[in-house]
DNA sequence: CGAAGACTTGAAACCGGTCAACTGGAGTGG
DNA sequence: CCACTCCAGTTGACCGGTTTCAAGTCTTCG
């Protein structure tokens, strides 16, 4: 299946209706979409760029509890205020539209909801999938299961499994991985060691071909 | 608020029209409602009693993402198959019915759907505090937390706030909370010796009055 | 070329895990 | 009625993976 942004979709059926409601944005590198507590009444799609979601802790311990890259959404199922902040990591270039415009979106295009419901499944899915990485896998599973999932969402923007670009910082692994950035640099060094990737720069991982990753980030031997 | 079952609400407007959809049904302590991997088409409505979702390693090793009690439901935003296990922790009564009769519902009961985005939101938003949990919070962290969300949940149903009668073992606390059974059993020790907490019976807590379990469970001192 | 920041590496400490023994209450049967 | 068993929970001693603290190295950019 292609790859697409939702906007990207309603500008080639409805621009005319939609003008003044959906609005284009450019968003610097480490300045917020918005944070925890902000009133949610805007929905997000990410057209170019990476950002991340995270809470944090009173005395500054933080956790990211996803990566947002071009096509996601953000905002679909939050109700009230934000629970979390959101942050781009990289330059990021959005498209942005009220929420309360979403519902007469709604009533015109009723499969709408089927999708949001769908979104919202695959969000819950991946929340489990990495409360068990957070409550029950080693350090090398984690960034194991860290490559593969980053690999596995280049795949569907339509790029190669491998090489496999990080666009976030060792410190965004860490707080995404429960871990310090001590340890994620350390067991990347050992994955190197081990001839299970390269890591010919910081930030792009080539993962040695036919290594069964998806196996190993779950603890099979 | 005033505690109450989506079937007791159906009960009482739709009856007739609902017969033959709506069932209900009792589940002994440790069996299976569905396993991960079972094609999603029923939807649950607790009526009674505890039940646990849960995903595991090949390995064994088990994270429970999430405990239900009376009033809530399960696989409501599941899509296509489940991702995870659902478990009696005690003698349990649902209710439940098939996913493609809650479409029909949709069309006569559009609030329905606005219901279903509020129960997917408030999901999300527990599964990233859990993910803030099991990354950065201490043993003794995780225990006050938890302690905080089943007072909390216990209010919600019309119980008071303390004491806490915890409905399942050490055990699946322990894989509540990424912990070990000695790990819980020690930490709600110390706590009892620091006079936070009273455990006149295993599965029975009583707070001390004036103790602020939600800054102690962020790490406030 | 120099400074700043990100990443890596090393040594030591520590929190929670592991392994093992003990306790206590519930249920059973002699 | 009491001894026995079983199992959940508790407690203790030790271990080890990850964190912490502290240097190093490498890259980028002015």
């Amino acid at each position: 299946m292609r790859h697409f942004t939702f906007c990207s979709v309603l500008q080639g059926k409805e621009l005319e209706q939609l003008a003044g409601i959906v609005h284009r944005d450019a968003t610097a590198a480490h300045s917020f979409l918005f944070q925890e507590g902000d009133p949610a009444h805007e929905v997000f799609n990410i057209l170019d760029g990476t950002v991340k979601l995270y809470k944090s802790l009173p005395d500054g311990r933080t956790q990211i509890t996803g990566f947002l890259f071009p096509g996601d959404f953000l905002g679909l199922s939050t109700k009230g205020d934000y629970s979390y902040s959101a942050e781009a990591v990289t330059d990021v270039r959005v498209c942005r539209f009220q929420k309360r415009d979403m519902t007469v979106m709604f009533k015109d295009y009723p499969k709408l909801v089927d999708r949001l419901l769908t979104i919202a499944s695959d969000e819950l899915a991946a929340a489990q999938e990495q409360m068990l990485l957070l409550g029950r896998k080693t350090a090398q599973e984690r960034i194991l299961s860290f490559l593969r999932i980053m690999s596995e969402r280049a795949q569907r923007r339509g790029q190669p499994a491998s090489p496999i670009h990080l666009s976030m910082s060792r410190a965004d692994i860490a707080d995404y991985l429960g871990l310090t950035i001590e340890t994620v640099s350390r067991t990347l060094t050992k994955l190197k060691d081990k001839g299970v990737l390269k890591l010919p720069r910081p930030q792009e991982v080539i993962l040695a071909a036919g290594y069964d990753l998806a196996a190993a980030a779950e603890g099979d031997a």
